[in-house]
DNA sequence: AAGTATTATATAACTTGTTATACAATTTGT
DNA sequence: ACAAATTGTATAACAAGTTATATAATACTT
């Protein structure tokens, strides 16, 4: 067995770490939604979400809420807009702006999604980080030995109240 | 402003969210990088680390102790080889492995890191990180803030000891 | 009102990861 | 000892981000 260089170096890899984790989190996300069908990547469920929260949205609007740069956003967006899940009008009063909006489709996946994929996720997550505390490299090792453990899509299957 | 739908979700994006994060610290783990001159990728350092500390390690192993899969390692050495910094040679007792180690170059370059620019890139990310504690989404928020006010190019520019 | 500066989106080229698969070398089973 | 399975590396195609730059629309300045 090989030494995790990069959780040995601590602060001086916590970038690749951090990115690492997060990779890890999406593919497994990933991974749930394809138990449920859902057809489109867990990059672009903040999207969808940020449109059913805030309703229809110009395209430097989803960046920023998604916290990726805007030729980032624009791409999402486009692909979004090939499988139907929203359509762009540009802004009547500033021809520049193009506002994103969900499609019925979309409307449809979001509506879904927030009843019975989104609470199975947050579950599998919460589950993962419950009872986490102290310093950030310590719950790190506990988040990537916990997954080593077992993939989150192992996680959260019941709904709260419920027993195994 | 746009409200960040990421932060605001909270599990249900954490994958999104490492991710940004991780990729915001190799950014500014970059920046110091080239601040002294050094003329690699973030992403390469740690298979640098991985060699000086164990030792001429195979593909495979290196891809292990980074934490990514065989592919990228094969990546990230051939470019490493390309710009001189380790060499390969094929295993006597197994032909398949091909061993990789620091050329005499390589080695300087992980010198000259050790002294000076590794413990700089620490004292930024941990002045970054030092008393962070609670819950792993608070701690989160907490390291997104701070990276807004300052990047981490403007940490830990002082010695241990030396006051502002 | 015209010319210049700014802003919003799009596009191109790159980075760093991924999965799937091919191929060669070694190991295993009969 | 040979065939089949396994292992180690390489390659191809893709994902999701980045920076740099182009283009069109709007806003400012004089």
């Amino acid at each position: 067995m090989v030494e995790d260089i990069v959780k040995s170096l601590g602060f001086l890899c916590l970038g690749s770490r951090f990115r690492r984790i997060g990779e890890r989190l999406q593919a497994d996300t990933q991974r749930i939604m394809e138990e449920f069908g859902v057809p489109i990547q867990s990059a672009q469920y903040p999207f969808l979400a940020a449109i059913d929260r805030a309703g229809p949205l110009t395209t430097g609007q989803l960046a920023q809420a998604v916290g990726i740069t805007q030729p980032g956003a624009t791409r999402i967006i486009s692909q979004l807009q090939e499988l139907g899940y929203v359509d762009m009008q540009t802004s009547v009063e500033d021809q520049r702006r193009k506002l994103v909006s969900l499609t019925r489709k979309g409307r449809e996946l979001v509506d879904y999604s927030k009843r019975l994929i989104w609470p199975r996720i947050e579950r599998a997550v919460s589950e993962l980080c419950e009872d986490l505390s102290g310093p950030i490299l310590e719950q790190l090792t506990a988040i990537e030995s916990e997954l080593a453990d077992a993939p989150l899509a192992n996680r959260g299957k019941l709904d709260k109240g419920q027993k195994s």
